[in-house]
RNA sequence: UACCCCGUGGUGUAAUUGGUAGCACAGCAGGUUUUGGUCCUGUUAGUUGCUGGUUCGAGUCCAGCCGGGGUAACCA
């Protein structure tokens, strides 16, 4: 099992969590991927997964699945499904399934304890006072005038506030440790609030909810994780974990802290996700152009490309953020072995083959994916009347454009060699229609004579063509990072053409597609079956990421 | 103005724990190609934030400085 981590990625948790193993200090490695219930799983907390689920298994320990619901004001059952959901997706199993609200009874247990040794107290000031004499960053606190009470006094108090003798806000529960630490996490830091709420788990059964301080530390701890990883943020809390551990006397897990994943044009914070979603400017969580697990699914990322992204993109506690690029790479990589491909035309224009024989239609071999000799071919039909894409076309043509223009020889996949010989405007000068010819003797797309053609573009048959919607899904935002422009909000920000839905023309086969199949369509990129809107009779297709495109690159550069 | 963390090519990450810097992506150039994709080859780019110190030897250790990030919810 320690053999397995030597080919595994290293970094400084990996190098402890040996060093603890091979020291003897843990006889297996333990750890918990806990999200709260109140929105979902995203790229983020994809790192977050693979990196406490990725140890495990190469460790050969254990991890567990923990809802962090100690708030009931805004998780909810959904949430605890849907997290389940995307995490048996992304292809991890969890050990233990748990839930902090199932331990509510132990840590209330061990918060009267800490009342009796006379670490915790009851205090009844107004959440602004308790906030107003916490101090500021560079100013000590002021101890509260109710932090002497008696133990005697806390406890009768502590027990009618989880008998409901009070209302919300009324009183909470603290530690007793130092108004004037620098570290303001150790202020007294509240351990209980009352919350007159039904909680999705525990239902009507408490009013007071631990903090996020005085649960997660005692979590770990019940369930004997060795290894509490999280992220940068949380390490302020570490000596609050520590200490509330220390006081109580029981198992201190070692809580370990790396850095939140960032990546261009990609938001990771829950809340500025629900607000797309609540301010309408996405269609859902799992809207394709979200970040969100279930919208990167939809749109057609496969869990392999977001293992292999994570597993490279390492850990650190450096914060940094990842070109779009890498996330695309690996995107690619894996697609480009399994996509089948096929052929789409998105912007259409009409090619006619003057001396095609007329209502012929020929049935032509085409390879469903060179990368996989395994994947077959299939029939596609050729006829007299076919769509190219318009940009495959061009009257005057630069030297370096190699597609098809006037005079000019271009191949068709799979097809014939076809010389362009006249073009068809309409009375705007538009080009309606571009006319060519034929060699009959390059049949499957081979010259006898051995002549070569710079190119070779794709086609779908006019009278065999699916009509289906496209849509062509790009960067949510217009800069890399929407949530960091000074004085400006992330919103106003949004790419107006993230999504661009068009009409395309598609190869017949493409009629057995079913929501969630991946295909790339050939020279254009990689696309999914919609598993929410498409149906047979009104194909649905999105764009997962596009091909990488030279001529494309070029163009622009000499645009600039 | 307090405390904590961090600082290696454009981006991200590694360096056998003190032996003078590797990998991937991106970029550039070329080759192959019935996808301007894939693949293959080559290549640009870092005085390891700065300045001192310890040492035969420092990205690794020490000091100071500079820069970046985090932290003041009855959120997690």
């Amino acid at each position: 099992m320690i053999e397995a981590a030597d080919t595994s990625p290293t970094d400084f948790i990996r190098e402890r969590i040996r060093a603890d193993l091979q020291s003897g200090k843990i006889k297996q490695v333990v750890t918990r991927f806990p999200p709260e219930p109140n929105g979902y799983l995203h790229i983020g907390h994809a790192k977050a997964i693979c990196l406490s689920f990725g140890v495990a298994n190469e460790f050969g320990g254990r991890c567990n699945l923990r809802m962090d619901d100690t708030n009931p004001a805004a998780e909810d059952q959904e949430y605890v499904e849907a997290i389940q959901a995307d995490l048996r997706w992304l292809g991890f199993s969890w050990d233990g399934m748990y839930y902090a609200a199932d331990y509510f009874p132990q840590l209330y247990t061990w918060a009267t304890q800490l009342v009796e040794k006379g670490l915790a107290y009851v205090d009844d000031q107004t959440a602004e006072a308790i906030s107003a004499s916490r101090g500021t960053l560079t100013a000590p606190g002021k101890n509260s005038p109710f932090r002497d009470r008696t133990p005697e006094e806390n406890l009768r108090l502590f027990f009618e506030m989880r008998d409901g003798k009070f209302g919300d806000g009324q009183k909470v529960l603290r530690a007793k440790i130092d108004m004037a630490h620098a570290n303001i996490n150790l202020r007294d830091p509240v351990m209980y609030r009352i919350r007159h709420m039904h909680h999705q788990r525990t239902g009507a059964k408490w009013c007071i909810y631990p903090m996020y301080d005085w649960a997660h530390g005692e979590s770990d701890s019940i369930e004997g994780i060795t290894h509490s990883l999280c992220t940068l943020e949380f390490e302020h809390h570490r000596p609050l974990y520590d200490w509330f551990c220390d006081s109580l006397g029981i198992y201190k897990p070692q809580q370990i802290e790396f850095a939140r994943l960032n990546v261009e044009y990609l938001l990771t914070s829950k809340r500025k996700l629900l607000q797309l979603v609540e301010g309408g400017h996405v269609q859902g969580w799992d809207d394709p152009r979200m970040p969100t697990l279930r919208g990167m699914r939809r749109r057609g990322y496969t869990k392999e490309a977001l293992r292999a992204f994570c597993k490279h993109i390492g850990i650190a506690r450096f914060n940094s953020t990842h070109e779009h690029e890498l996330l695309d790479f690996h995107l690619r990589e894996h697609l480009n072995k399994t996509s089948q491909r096929r052929m789409a035309v998105l912007d259409p224009l009409k090619v006619v083959i003057e001396n095609w024989p007329q209502g012929e239609v020929e049935l032509v071999e085409a390879i469903n994916n060179p990368e996989d000799a395994t994947s077959g071919s299939r029939q596609v039909p050729f006829a007299g009347e076919l769509w190219i894409e318009r940009d495959d076309f061009m009257e005057n043509p630069p030297k370096d454009f190699f597609r098809m223009a006037p005079g000019r020889e271009v191949r068709l996949r799979y097809g014939y060699f076809v010389k362009c010989t006249g073009i068809d405007k309409d009375a705007d000068g538009n080009i309606t229609a571009v006319r060519c010819t034929y060699d009959p003797l390059t049949k499957g797309g081979n010259a006898p004579d051995g002549r070569k053609v710079k190119a070779t573009i794709h086609w779908v048959s006019a009278a065999h063509a699916l009509d289906a919607e496209v849509r062509l899904l790009s960067h949510l935002f217009t800069v890399k990072d929407p949530a960091e422009q000074e004085g400006h909000d992330f919103l106003e920000f949004l790419n107006p053409k993230s999504l661009v839905v068009v009409r395309g023309k598609l190869e017949p086969s493409l009629q057995d597609a079913r929501g969630g199949d991946r295909y790339q369509f050939e020279r254009i990129g990689y696309f999914t079956c919609d598993s929410k809107d498409s149906k047979p009779s009104e194909l649905v297709f999105l764009r997962t990421v596009t091909l990488k495109d030279a001529w494309q690159k070029a163009q622009k550069k000499q645009g600039k």
